[in-house]
DNA sequence: TATGAATGAGACTTCATTCAT
DNA sequence: GATGAATGAAGTCTCATTCAT
C-alpha cells in the first residue's frame, strides 16, 4: 500500500522520520490543549485526535499522559532561564532589552507560549522538575550577584539572597506576561532591572565605558 | 432547655456553632490536601474523612469542590492585597518592612498558608475570581505610581505599568515564599521594593522629614 | 487487508459488525431488565454486567440509561401501531383476527415482549415520545372512523372521538397482554372489536359482498 | 406552650387529632409529588418539605417512602372499581353514565386525581397490590358476565374472558382520562359499553321495562 | 506499527434513613 | 413527639490505559 521512496528521494528513515513527525505533532497538541483547557481537563483521547492519530499511538510515543507534558516542561524550562547576566561593556539597560527581545521572540516563533507553568506545581514529580529548574536558575542567579557585588557594582547595602528572588520574580512575570500575550515594554523592564542591580553611577560609567575595574564573570 | 449565655459574651448557638465548626473543618482539611496534593488530585470524599465528617456532609456544605476552593481563594485574595502604598513620613523601608512583616505574621496565625494560588489558574471560573483581584490590586497599585510620579517623588525617567506589574511580581513572590514557609528578609525586601520606586535622594530626604511638597495622598 | 465479501451475501465488516452485536446486547440486556425490575431500579452496570461488557462500554454505545430505553421505545412504538383499519371485503372478524395474530407472533419472534410502556410515563422526556406516537395512533384511528362514519358503515349514533379512544384502549390493553405472556383468543377479540365499529347487518353484508356502497378508502 | 382545649372544645384527643392532621397532610403531598415527578424522582425530605413538617416526622407516620405510597395506592384501588354491574331496569346506558359521572366527580372533589398508577407497576411489592386489586376486579366482572350470560341478555356468540378484559380496559382508560384531565363523554362512553355487553333489542327492552325474566343479580 | 473499542477503577453526587438534641 | 444534621451505600459517568486486529 505504500510504495512510496522505493527509489531514493528520502534518503534519511522515513520511519523514523515519520515516527518524529508523530512525535512532533502529539508535543505540539499537547501543549496547545494543556494550554487551552489544563492537564487535567485534558484527556489522552483528546490529544491524539488533536494530533491526528489514534488514541492507541499516543501510547507507543510517551509512555503515559505525564510524559509528554515533563517533555513540553524540559523545553519550556529552558526558556526559563532566558538570560545570562553577562554585562559586556556597553549600556546595560539596552543590551539586557536586546537579549530579552530576541529572546522571546524566538520562543513566540516556536509557538511555546500558553503553557501554564502555573498548573504544574503541584503534582510532586513535576514540581520536581520545574522546582529544580527554578532552583538552578536562582543559584546561578546568585552566584553571579555575590561576583558583581565582590567587584563593587552593586548596589552595596543590598541583601544579595533577596535580591536573587526579587530578579528571578521579575524573569518569571516577564515570561509570563509574554506567554498570556500581555504586552510587554522591553526597555522600560530593562530599566527597572538594572535599576534594582545598579546604582546611577555605575550605569553611566558602563555607559560611557569608563568602568576600568570591569571584566567579564 | 435553652440556657445558653446566661453569663459571658460569647453566647453559643450550639446548633450553629457546631455547623460552622464543621463548615470551618472542612475548609481547613481541603486547604491542606489542596494544598499537598493539589485540586485535582483531592477527592471531595478525602475531604470529608480528613475533616472527620461523612461524604455526604461535605454536600450540606459545599454545593461541590470548587466551591470550598472558591471560599479558600476569595478569604486569601484580600491576603494578596496586603499593603497600601500611603507613605507616611518616615523611614519608607522601615515602614513597610514593619508593616509587611505584621501582615504575614497575622496570616500565619490565621494559619492561611500553603494554598496554592498556582493551581487554580486554568479553571475558567476560578481564574475569573484570582485574576480579578490581581487586576483590581495592579489598578491600585498603579494608580498610587502616577501620585508618587506626578509629585515628583518617583524616579522620572520610569515607565509606570511596568513598574506596576513588576511590583506586583514582587508582592506575589513575597507571598509565596511565605506560603511554602520560606525565609523572608522584611527589611531586606523594603530596601528593594522602595529602590524601584523612589531615587535615594528622595528615600534620604523622606527620611529626614525634609521632604516639604509632599503630602499623604 | 480487505479481502471480505469476496464471496456472500451478506458481507461481514468485523468490527462493525462486533459493534452492532455489542449493541444489540445491551439493548436486549435493557430491556430484559427493565421488565425484570423497572427502569428505575436497573443500573447502567447492571445492563453492561447482564451484556458481559464493561459499564464503560454501555457509555460507547449509549450517553445514558435513558437513551437506551429511547432506543427501546422507538423501536416499540411501530409495534403499537400494529393494524391499519382498512376492512377489504370478506369476514371483518377474520381479518382482523388474522392480522393480529400474525402481528403478535412477528413481534414474539423478535423478542420485543416484555418493555412495560407503563414504567416510562412519569418521565416528561419519555413521556412525549409515547405520548406522540400514542396520540399519531389515536388520530389516525379516528380520521378512519370519521371515513366509515360518513360512509355509513359504523353505527349512526356514535361518538367518534370516544370511540376512537375506546378502540385505542382496546388494542393497548391486547399487546399489553401480549407483553405479559398472558392467553389472548384473538378470534373473540376481533368480533368484539367489529362489534364496536359496525352494526351486526353491515358485518352481515360484509362477510356476504353485498355491501355495494362500499369501496376502500 | 399549647394549652389549647383545657376547657373541652375539643373532646376527641387534640394529640391524636394533630397527628392525624401531620399523616393526612404527608400523603396529600406524597401524592402530589408522585403526580408531578414519579415516585422515584420524588423524596422523602420534599414531601416532608411540602407537607411543612421535618424530615424525621416522616419517618415517624410511615416507615418508608413506599409505606406511604402503598396508603396511596390502597385508597385510590377502591377508585379503581368504580362501579358494580348491577342493572336496574331502565335505560342501561343512562343508568351507567349517571353512575360514573357520579363516581369521577367524587373523585375528583376528593382530588385523588393525578396518582399515576403507571409509575408502580414494576416494583415487585407495589405491583402485587394493584395486580392484586386489578384480578380481584375482573374476577367480579367475568362472574358478573357469566351471569348476564346465562340469563340471555349478553350477545350470546361472546368469549366471555375476553369481553372481560376488554371491559377492563375501558374502565382502565376512562380513569386515566380522568387523571389525566381529557374530557370524557360519559353518554358516548356508556353506549360503547353498554353496545358491547347487551344486543340493541335488549338494550330496548330494558329502556321499555318489557324485560320479563330479569332480576337483579 | 497503527488502530480504536474495550476495560474497570474511581470520582462525583444523591438520598433513604438514623439519631442526638 | 419533633427536628434537621449527619451518615454512607449506591448510582452515574469519565478516562487512562490495554489489547486484539
Amino acid at each position: 500500500m505504500a510504495h512510496e521512496n522505493l527509489i531514493g528521494d528520502f534518503p534519511t528513515f522515513p520511519k523514523q522520520q515519520r515516527s518524529m513527525q508523530k512525535r512532533q505533532a502529539l508535543l505540539k497538541s499537547g501543549r496547545i490543549l494543556f494550554g487551552e483547557k489544563g492537564y487535567e481537563h485534558t484527556t489522552a483521547k483528546e490529544i491524539a485526535a488533536h494530533a491526528k492519530v489514534a488514541t492507541g499511538t499516543f501510547y507507543r510515543y510517551f509512555s503515559d499522559k505525564r510524559q509528554l507534558l515533563m517533555s513540553l516542561i524540559e523545553d519550556h524550562i529552558d526558556d526559563m532561564m532566558p538570560i545570562d547576566l553577562e554585562w559586556k561593556s556597553g549600556d546595560p539597560e539596552k543590551l539586557l532589552a536586546g537579549r530579552l527581545e530576541m529572546h522571546y521572540h524566538k520562543i513566540n516563533e516556536k509557538n511555546l507560549r500558553r503553557l501554564m507553568p502555573e498548573i504544574l506545581f503541584r503534582d510532586a514529580e513535576l514540581a520536581e522538575v520545574v522546582q529544580e529548574a527554578k532552583t538552578r536558575m536562582l543559584e546561578k542567579v546568585t552566584e553571579h550577584l555575590h561576583l558583581l557585588h565582590r567587584k563593587g557594582l552593586m548596589w552595596q547595602d543590598i541583601e544579595i539572597e533577596t535580591l536573587g528572588w526579587s530578579l528571578q520574580s521579575l524573569m518569571e512575570k516577564l515570561q509570563s506576561r509574554n506567554d498570556q500575550g500581555l504586552p510587554v515594554d522591553y526597555q522600560a523592564f530593562s530599566k527597572i532591572f538594572c535599576r534594582m542591580l545598579f546604582p546611577p553611577e555605575v550605569i553611566q560609567k558602563m555607559r560611557n565605558g569608563t568602568l576600568n575595574e570591569w571584566k567579564g564573570p
